[in-house]
DNA sequence: ATAGATGCAAATATTTTGCCGCCAG
DNA sequence: CTGGCGGCAAAATATTTGCATCTAT
């Protein structure tokens, strides 16, 4: 019944990389969607982000492999993959601004654990977060799609520091 | 156990109307913070509103009271508000644009879950979801500050006519 | 061949900042 | 009186749209 305890990571380090590198393209792939060279390359950095990424961060990564690639595109291809529930979208308690931050949905729902303070993301998966999705779809009569928990609160180190 | 089943609610419309009027103008006073004019008109709006406000909205309000009221006191307020820890901000999982809405806190933290087909929001307390906080600020050695959680998915009105 | 995607420019939406005059306490 | 607050204008940030062109299938 313990959460996951999940691993102290910095500034938006993520963990949960995808097992399976072309995961994105693949789905895409076998859903008829249409593959193209700017997709591939957004595809690739979303599935192997080691950190969570925004639309300025994501297009700085993909001009790395496409000077062109305009911020457009990022923005559509973020819209279509949640369109298809392949990337979450988040906003992280707006730690840093008023932008969001996307990632790769993964087959468990997690849950993420944000400092005020020094701004540390930790995922957290727990089994008492996935009954509570069961709850709510049982007594709202609801069929969920998505299920987002953002919690922000000052770590030790923080506490310390006020 | 059972999650409390709330009210069915049209789009934004809200329940949980403050018990006590004015409780939002007590709490500054408490504090010592200084009561002007245009917060007075913004505090009574929150402190009231059946419905989730969003900047527009509470901006639209005021000015029947104060036509001269301006956007940025909107925003300014809201961020005082939101450093006492007197309002929250939701996204409602982005429903209707990237804008963002504002409830007081209350008693009770509450969970949002939303329509993704015809934008109805219910707020639903659970004894699991309290449960759930207080694991994660074991587990995560964590003091919780603001603890949001916003679901999607079709309800069957919206599920039939897919 | 052609439906659908991209690039570019511009529009729109949302939030923040600088500065000066005003007002609550 | 005076430090904090509000109004106004402008800037900064974030996202969307229109349209001509290109390309994956």
């Amino acid at each position: 019944m313990a959460a996951t305890p999940a691993r102290r990571i910095s500034s938006g380090e993520r963990i949960n990389i995808s097992a399976e590198p072309g995961r994105l393209e693949a789905e895409l792939t076998r859903r008829g969607i249409r593959l193209t060279r700017q997709r591939r390359i957004l595809l690739r950095i979303i599935d192997t982000a080691p950190e969570h990424l925004n639309v300025e961060l994501l297009l700085r990564q993909a001009r790395r492999a496409d000077p062109r690639l305009n911020r457009v595109t990022v923005y559509r291809t973020l819209d279509m993959l949640k369109r298809f529930g392949l990337v979450d979208e988040l906003d992280l308690l707006h730690l840093r601004g008023h932008q969001h931050y996307y990632e790769m949905r993964g087959p468990r729902d997690h849950i993420h654990v944000a400092c005020l303070g020094c701004g540390k993301v930790r995922e957290v998966e727990s089994e008492l977060f996935d009954r509570l999705k069961r709850q709510i779809e049982r007594d709202c009569d609801i069929q969920i799609t998505v299920a987002r928990t953002e919690i922000g609160g000052y770590c030790p180190n923080c506490r310390s520091r006020s």
